[in-house]
DNA sequence: AAACACCCCTGCGGGC
DNA sequence: TGCCCGCAGGGGTGTT
């Protein structure tokens, strides 16, 4: 389900019901996520939030004591913020009850969610100490994407989905990007010139801006904190549009496989 | 080292 | 209506 707009746009919604409030209690339903969610995790009862904030696809809840629930969407996860007295439903695995009496309730059908726990004074979680730079910060610029490629055999789609590069471009948006720099997904990374890259930075960010901007992209179940679709479906120009005109030359757009995800592109806009 | 394939898991849509 | 198959927004792990 999510990209880091969907995250974003998770992140925005539920923000303003934590931060500032105090835990009361964790109910964890279901501990078989990506990685078991710890017992440890229920030390955050008693903590106050200070603030939601988000690393790539991962979502921290920052506590007073400097301790961190970290959350991550998977595939198929969702948040929702509910009153706490809301009966569960299937696939609602963990609920952060707070005092106000609402509950930031977690639900994955998938599993391949986390909740990872962050003591206080303990470093980050590995999974979030080697990632690149944000998309959407000065941190991530052209150069890099020249510099890291040189050499590199892989495909140009494969490389920016790497969150040693850069985080946060899931499939979705990787497609969208590379048709907005008119750069074909299946050359390799270090056949890219320079200022073909300045063009794809330039289409990462944008796509990116652009969906936050719209409430995410709803593709068969993603709602916004508030219950309502993402509003960026409308707006794909190639992801999900295999056979349909493109929405520049009209050339029939082409899907495949790369890097076992599929691949959607114009071969006519797309060198 | 780099480039892949594979796996975790459930639900859903399409074809028959 | 029902069953089976393929596929899905991520990403860590293990193999070449």
């Amino acid at each position: 389900m999510p990209e880091l707009p969907e995250v974003e746009v998770s992140r925005l919604g539920i923000a303003p019901y934590l931060q500032g409030e105090h835990i009361t209690q964790l109910i964890v339903r279901d501990r078989r996520l990506r990685w078991p969610v710890e017992e440890a995790l229920s030390d955050a009862v008693g903590q106050k939030v200070v603030a939601v904030t988000r690393r790539a696809k991962y979502l921290l809840i920052e506590l007073q004591n400097t301790g961190r629930i970290i959350l991550h969407l998977g595939m198929s996860g969702k948040l929702r913020v509910l009153d706490a007295a809301v009966p569960p439903v299937k696939h609602d695995h963990i609920d952060i009850v707070l005092a106000s009496g609402k509950c930031l309730r977690f639900n994955d059908p998938r599993r391949f969610g986390a909740c990872l726990w962050q003591a206080p004074g303990q470093d980050i979680p590995a999974q979030l100490s080697h990632l690149g730079p944000e998309p959407l910060t000065t941190d991530f610029a052209a150069d890099r994407l020249t510099r890291l490629s040189r050499g590199k055999q892989v495909a140009v789609k494969n490389f920016i989905m790497d969150n040693a590069v850069v985080v946060g471009v899931g499939n979705i948006y990787a497609n969208e990007a590379l048709f907005m720099a008119g750069i074909d997904p299946r050359r390799k990374a270090g056949n890219v010139s320079a200022k073909r890259y300045e063009r794809l930075t330039v289409a990462i960010k944008d796509v990116l801006a652009k969906a936050i901007q719209q409430g995410g992209t709803t593709l068969k179940d993603f709602t916004q904190t508030d219950g309502n679709p993402g509003y960026f479906k409308q707006s794909l120009n190639v992801y999900g549009r295999a056979g349909k005109p493109c929405m520049v030359c009209e050339t029939p757009i082409k899907s495949l496989t790369i890097g076992q995800r599929n691949t959607f592109y114009c071969p006519q806009c797309q060198r």
